[in-house]
DNA sequence: TTATTATATCGACAATTAACGATTTAAGGA
DNA sequence: TCCTTAAATCGTTAATTGTCGATATAATAA
């Protein structure tokens, strides 16, 4: 649902992390490392973004990788490109990703 | 603001009201009639679509006019038609927008 | 088995939001 | 002037949401 999308990317902590997973796939542990949020928000945050339908998961061994979904409605995804082109420029945004590649650089959190 | 506007349009109410203004402009009245909200609630969902910058308005006599904003920034407005774009083929929207047409045929409300 | 680690879920709380009725403002018309 | 009408604002309430700490789950490592 159009609806359920938009709700799932009117939040800034959600627009950065769904940036982040649209250029690689990021960790749960690496968004509580660079957002100084809890381990249970983050997740809770994650979970809207999956039930929104605009995440895909990769479970692997203890921790789990998302991505952009790259089944999304097109229609949606339209809207959610739009939406990326814009948080692209964000300088905000480009010191969070910075901050997210520097924490990934030994793999997944600190395996 | 990005995350203004997607807050703006992260509800049914206003994401339909927003579609209609896009094609024409519509007074609230109309939208009092058509939604059966009350007259405050659909006052307050305009001025969340304005204060997001999506619509402008034009203040004839004793009624105002609502249209979708030309001035807004480019990269929102590129967000808007995306969303714009998948409302115009949703169902509901348009028995909205119809029902929106009928009670317009008058000229504003009732004059 | 036991400990560790990554993630998910639960329960609580504060802040925000959608909705309403009542009131206020502003413009016309009688 | 007084009444009507359209719209905006105010005050309240119920529902939703973002956040946290604590606990649960699940997988690996010792």
């Amino acid at each position: 649902m159009l609806v359920d999308a938009l709700k799932a990317l009117a939040e800034e902590h959600r627009l950065f992390m769904l940036a982040s997973c649209s250029q690689h796939e990021v960790y749960t542990c690496q968004f509580v490392d660079v957002t100084g949020m809890s381990q249970s928000t983050v997740s809770s945050h994650i979970k809207a973004l999956r039930s929104a339908g605009l995440l895909a998961q990769n479970k692997q061994k203890t921790w789990t990788g998302y991505y952009l979904n790259p089944d999304m409605d097109s229609d949606i995804a339209v809207v959610v490109r739009a939406v990326l082109a814009r948080v692209y420029k964000d300088p905000l945004w480009q010191a969070f990703h910075e901050r997210l590649l520097d924490s990934a650089v030994s793999g997944p959190c600190d395996d």
